[in-house]
DNA sequence: GCAAATTTCAAACAAATGTTTTATACTTTT
DNA sequence: AAAAGTATAAAACATTTGTTTGAAATTTGC
C-alpha cells in the first residue's frame, strides 16, 4: 500500500525544488489569474511540471495547497512591512510624517512595477469577502499583529492617542492605501492615471493634518 | 420548434412576480451566499421554485443571470445615493460638513441593520478584483458616474479645489467608507466592535480637515 | 373557444472536475 | 546490494456541472 507523504507529516520536505515548491510557484501564478474554482488540479500541476496527483500527494488536496500558498506569500510580505517599520521607528529623526510616508510608499510602490504582490493581494481580499471563508485559508493572525504594531507605533508617535482612536487611524489609513492597490487599475480606465508619488503625498498629508489636528484640540 | 425568449427580447417581461424576478430574487441570496461557481444552477432553480431550464430560457445562462442580478441592485442602490446628494445639496445650510456627514451616515448605517446590501456589496468587489472581470458584469458605468458627481459637489462646497485634487480626496474617502463596509465584521472579531456613530464622525473628521487644511495653506 | 405564442417540465447530454488506485521508478538506510 | 521509504506515472472513478431537447401545459390574442 502507498502511503501518502501527508499521512507523515505536512510539508516537511526542504528540497528546494522539489515538485512541493514547483506547485506553490504554479499556484501563485495560476489562482491570482483565474480564482480558485477557475485552475483545475490539471493546469496546475501541468505549469508545475508534474503529474496530476502530485497535488494530493504532497498537498492532501487542492484547497490545502491554496492555503499553503497564501501563508508562504503573506509571511514573506508582512516580514518586508515589519522590518520597514523597525528601521523607521529606530531612526533617530523618527516623526508622524516619516512614519506614514515609508508605510505609504512601500505600500504603492508596488503599483508601478509589474509586481506580483498586486494580484495576489486582491486574490487575498476576494477570500476575505467570501462569507464561506474558512479561518485557515488566509493568515488572519499576521493581519492581526501587522495592525496592532501600526496603533502601537502611532501611539508612540502622537502622545495623547489612546488605544481606541489609534485603531480607528489605523483603520483609516489601511482604507485610503488599500483602496488604490485594489482599484487603481480600475479607476485609472475611468479618469486618469494619479502619479503614484502624488498618490502618496496625498494620503501622507490626509492621514497626518487629521491626526495632529484631532490631537492640538 | 420551442423558441426561446430570450430569441426575440432580452427580459422585456414585466409580469411583478414571474420565474424571472423569482430567479434574480434567488440569484441575489445565493450567490452572496456561496459565490458564482459555489451555486449551481440547480439550487438556484429549486429555490426560486421553477425548472432547471428557466435559467437558459429567461435569461440565455447562469453568467447572464449573474449580470442582470447585478445591474437591477446597482440601479436601486446608487438612485438612492443619487437622491441623498440631490437633497444634500438643495439644502439651504449645506456644507463641506454637512455633506459629508450624509454621504458618510448613509453609507456605514447599512453596517448596523442585517442588511443584503453590505453581502451584495462583497460580492460586487470580489468580482472587480477579479482579474477576468468582464466589463458587462458589473455595471462600472454607473459606479463612474457616482465617483463623478462626489467630485464635482467637493468642488461646489470647496471653492479653490481643481478637478484632480478633488478626485483623489473622493478616492480617500471612498477608500475610509468601503474599508469598514466591507471589513466591519473582520475587525470587530480582530479586536472590539467600533460604534458606528463613533466610526461616522471619525471619517468625517478626518476627510474634513484634511480637505480644510489643503486648501487654506 | 380556438389557435398561436409563451412558459414549464423531466430527461438526457457532453464536458470537466478533484480524487483514488495501482504500478513503477528513484532515493535513502542498513 | 537488499530493503524500506519516498516520489512519480497513467488510467480510471465517481460526481457535478451548465446546457439542450422535445413534448406537455399554460397563457394570450382574436
Amino acid at each position: 500500500m502507498a502511503l501518502k507523504k501527508m499521512d507523515f507529516q505536512a510539508k516537511n520536505c526542504d528540497c528546494p525544488h522539489g515538485a512541493t515548491d514547483r506547485l506553490l510557484d504554479a499556484a501563485e501564478k495560476l489562482f491570482c489569474e483565474q480564482g480558485f474554482n477557475g485552475t483545475s488540479v490539471r493546469n496546475l500541476t501541468k505549469a508545475a511540471h508534474c503529474n496530476i496527483a502530485a497535488v494530493n500527494y504532497h498537498f492532501g488536496g487542492k484547497d490545502q495547497l491554496y492555503k499553503h500558498m497564501f501563508r508562504r506569500h503573506m509571511e514573506q510580505v508582512f516580514k518586508q512591512h515589519q522590518e520597514n517599520i523597525e528601521r523607521v521607528m529606530r531612526g533617530s529623526e523618527t516623526s508622524l510624517e516619516r512614519f506614514l510616508e515609508s508605510l505609504t510608499k512601500i505600500s504603492l510602490e508596488k503599483l508601478s512595477a509589474a509586481d506580483t504582490q498586486i494580484p495576489l493581494m486582491k486574490l487575498i481580499i476576494r477570500e476575505c469577502l467570501n462569507p464561506q471563508l474558512k479561518q485557515e485559508v488566509v493568515a488572519l493572525d499576521i493581519v492581526k499583529d501587522f495592525l496592532k504594531q501600526l496603533s502601537a507605533c502611532l501611539q508612540k508617535l502622537v502622545p495623547g492617542l489612546d488605544e481606541k482612536k489609534a485603531l480607528m487611524y489605523v483603520f483609516s489609513i489601511e482604507g485610503m492605501l488599500m483602496h488604490p492597490m485594489l482599484f487603481y487599475d480600475l479607476y485609472s480606465k475611468m479618469f486618469w492615471e494619479i502619479p503614484i508619488e502624488e498618490l502618496t503625498s496625498h494620503i501622507v498629508q490626509v492621514a497626518a493634518t487629521a491626526i495632529r489636528n484631532a490631537v492640538d484640540e
